[in-house]
DNA sequence: ACAATTCTTGCAAGCGCATACATTTAATGC
DNA sequence: GCATTAAATGTATGCGCTTGCAAGAATTGT
């Protein structure tokens, strides 16, 4: 039983194969009349182009490669809908993958390859060099997303990481908080590293402020927990701390409450990062880092569309500007 | 600047085309000797089979609609990486689309119709009859996640909600709750409307409890809240509430504690759904119910596979078992 | 009414690969 | 060493569509 296709609608309408492909190209040199019949029979027959053929022959396939890295960020479902949806409005369809232990990053770069993707989109990874060589070799896009690669030959949207540092350095330091932790996990993105960096030098600036720790771990309530314990066995505790995840501050919070009797945010300043809902729950009132995804989706897809419009266009390095939401983890100024 | 071909490897070896493609076909007649020759110039100019030419002339694409219609899932992502990872065992690819205000669920099932997907998983969405026929004609598999759709020619697997009301109302009865509210959202899957069928059953037969109200709103913290105000302004109140989100069900517990100073477990117990992490922190401990998504995944697309090699089975409809994990929010027995 | 122009349509050659079939080469048996 | 069989390769066609080119039909101007 084998699918219908355009000769066979050809056929039985009387006109050539040609014809009706051109009925299927919008902007194609072909009578309405024509045009309608064909349709029409068509929809009868419950016809329609196959895309595939149509992408080999045209040697595009409409196909953006997605590259999906971090399943655990907070916003992950939203950034992956919010690719989707907006890959649709152009009329290009997300295939998505994401590495694990049998493929590699690398691996579905090729992957994509094969495919003949018009454009990747990576969220929260990189890829290698001769990788992102071999793309620019064949024309195709690679938009980074949520990291700033600027050393690859890729567009890359991202959010100020310094920026964001230096108006946190700026808010603890003005409510006279001094001596600042930092709990992020291991593996973190430069980001956490560019904001890391501009803090402190705001901090050196300032003369009175320093970081004391840089608490590496995992991201998590238990995790929050566990690590302001930590940091309240050492000779030197912090009055404030950042932590690269809604969820950590959250524990670092009730840890606070529930097993240090520290007083937040009177002896300790949070300050989360994600603003996740559960963030602004009245009970925890946490002070976080609003991140902008629409923006930076947004910003993405239509980077990527652009340079696959135009395969001359210079790789386009953006930084979007997140906002710090201040709630009542940190006191007043 | 045209991409690099299998012809173009053949000419450079001195093969013939069909030599090279087989070379990139397993277990096809080729001697080692050739095939390494060609797997070397082939490396060496970084040539890579089209994979869509291959799907054009075999006549199957090795890619997988998946349609994502409920991105607020709380566990959404988990559902989408497991799909995604799970499919690139069996050397399938994800073509993911989510209906939206452009595309209905039967554009799209539509649209992967065109891209000669291998077969097609819907989470949390049904397609129409007449999709369902087309695809039964085209001998297209459909396997619905989350849903049961015993009606339609397409496999499904989902939770036995049926099961799991029995167990809740159980386990209620058992803890002398009488007066049961359960608050899900409107456009509630029919899981949920299974589970309230069978708890009502087993209530009536118990005959000495009974569901007082089926309050439907939204999802979330507030509406938790929001809803237990309500319920506590009516004249018949009740002494549990089911909530079909955990959000929702830790809303309630914050609006009884903070706002109407109820005794949860004691005046009320309070069971969610989806165990997210929230969920057992200690401050919440919230009796909610664990969905087997890793065997929902598996079994999905293995059932997946299974249809796509063997036409001609039939529609498969299974139903996991959900755990209920027992915590502080219901009193004890 | 006829030439000049513009629209439609058909024809045919790809796009890059797989594969049935034919042909050549290598391996095997005795 | 020769016949028989198996393995390796080449040839040629098709997958379903797009598109340049040329021929035919319709429109326009004069």
């Amino acid at each position: 039983m084998t699918r219908i296709n355009s000769q066979d609608i050809a056929t039985l309408v009387g006109v050539s194969q040609a014809t009706v492909s051109r009925a299927f190209t919008p902007g194609a040199s072909i009578s309405a009349k024509t045009k309608n019949r064909i349709l029409d029979a068509a929809s009868r027959l419950g016809y329609q182009p196959n895309v595939i053929a149509r992408s080999l022959s045209k040697s595009q396939s409409k196909m953006i490669g997605v590259l999906f890295a971090n399943w655990d960020h907070p916003k992950a479902a939203d950034f992956l809908q919010g690719i989707c949806e907006k890959l649709m409005e152009f009329d290009f369809k997300a295939l998505v993958q994401s590495p694990g232990a049998t493929r590699q990053v690398d691996d579905i770069f090729r992957d994509f390859l094969q495919y003949q993707v018009d454009g990747v989109i990576v969220f929260s990874a990189s890829p290698s060099r001769q990788i992102s060589v071999d793309y620019a070799r064949n024309n195709i896009p690679i938009v980074l997303l949520n990291r700033s690669a600027k050393t690859l030959n890729a567009s890359s949207i991202s959010v100020d990481a310094s920026g964001l540092g230096r108006r946190m350095a700026k808010e603890l330091i003005s409510r006279s908080y001094s001596r600042l932790a930092i709990v992020s996990k291991d593996s973190e993105s430069q980001v956490v590293a560019d904001m890391s960096r501009s803090i402190e030098e705001m901090f050196l600036e300032s003369g009175q402020a320093k970081i004391i720790s840089q608490n590496s771990g995992v991201y998590g309530y238990d995790a929050g927990i566990q690590c302001i314990r930590e940091m309240w066995n050492q000779p030197e505790k912090p009055d404030a701390v950042i932590c690269t995840s809604d969820d950590t501050a959250l524990g670092v919070i009730a840890g606070c409450r529930h097993h240090l009797d520290i007083d937040v945010p009177h002896d300790l300043g949070v300050i989360g990062l994600g603003d996740t809902p559960v963030a602004a729950w009245k009970d925890h009132d946490l002070t976080t880092v609003r991140i902008p995804h629409d923006d930076l989706i947004s910003q993405t897809v239509a980077t990527l569309v652009a340079n696959i419009e135009n395969p001359w266009n210079e790789p386009e390095i953006m930084e979007l500007e997140a906002n710090l939401v201040i709630r009542g983890s940190i006191r007043g100024e």
